[in-house]
DNA sequence: CAGATATAGTAGCGAGTCGCTATTATTGCA
DNA sequence: TGCAATAATAGCGACTCGCTACTATATCTG
């Protein structure tokens, strides 16, 4: 019983993402500093703290530290102390940063010839694999604001039940370390 | 026109291996090494040389090499000298080696709960993506020998009509570097 | 309110990845 | 026979990564 389905999926996406990641180098940073950048650039202004970036992509925070230490000397990111927790940071895309991930590799070209629908079953089967994933292990799920259990939209704007505070249409279309889905 | 299915795919295709990744530090190895291995263990007596398994994983050859020699210091992995091309070099995987590849990760657990036929449709979907990607790099396929146009088979028993050579019933069931699909 | 405990971030270690540029053996071609 | 291609490797510099401290706050609880 060596090679099912479970473990041909599991090659799969080794492979297509060691693929990926060997032409992940360009604009002078590496696989992992253009991870953490990316969801940086996606992630709301309650969300970019070097424990909640460690959260998503699964390391230590010893590791993402110096990681965004790492972008941070390149300029691509800026750190903000928080005036509330003086412990706590929370680091900010520059123009530089946001300029550095507008590019595409084969993936991006092979995705492209693939037809609409093939592409959103492919999405959905993603979603849910990496849905039933992060349960397994008891992770967060870094959702959409919007979508949140917390989120409460009302006639004067948005607000947070959880952080108790009101939200920008930017915060709302952003990840959020805090997000349930329910 | 930020987040289209594109982009999402590729997220979600890092974030999935990057969590994977942190689970798979088992063994006393460490995830490229694994991916080493791995190919070594399903790989032909023809394609197990440093320079095929680069190819494979989209490293160069210098990495790759190194990565080697580890798992050889670590005996999952032995040296094979070549009689015909005393440069070149393949590895064999000890059985230590493919004890080592034998546990699974919080993957494998949430692939057992998609239904099958999810499973099959996702199977199918990152093949033709993987192919796709190949295609666009140029690069070759690493398919089973068997599904080759170079494999010929007749009543005395299988034939490589490309390295004119005959084949085990094992060999035909591994992935080799010349594999053509036509 | 004073500890006790928890949390956020970091330094430093050791092993190793990774792209890169040589360098050393072959091998195969013209 | 010479010379370009190929296979593998060495060594470099920047970095990842898990790990174990360690510091500076914050928060909780008696």
């Amino acid at each position: 019983m060596k090679h099912n389905d479970s473990s041909q999926i599991r090659d799969l996406l080794e492979r297509l993402s060691r693929l990926h990641a060997s032409e992940d180098w360009s604009g002078d940073i590496n696989p992992s500093q253009r991870a953490a950048l990316a969801y940086l650039a996606r992630a709301n202004r309650f969300s970019r703290a070097p424990s909640q970036v460690a959260q998503y992509l699964g390391a230590t925070r010893g590791t993402v530290s110096q990681t965004l230490k790492a972008l941070a000397r390149k300029e691509l990111i800026e750190e903000v102390r928080s005036q509330s927790d003086k412990r706590s940071i929370s680091y900010d895309v520059t123009k530089a940063g946001f300029a550095t991930l507008d590019f595409s590799t084969a993936i991006d070209a092979a995705l492209a010839d693939m037809n609409i629908g093939d592409r959103q079953q492919l999405t959905k089967s993603l979603g849910s694999l990496l849905t039933g994933l992060l349960q397994k292990r008891g992770d967060r799920s870094f959702g959409i604001c919007s979508t949140c259990r917390h989120n409460i939209k009302s006639d004067t704007g948005t607000w947070c039940g959880l952080l108790e505070l009101s939200l920008t249409p930017v915060d709302t279309k952003q990840i959020c370390h805090e997000h349930n889905g329910g």
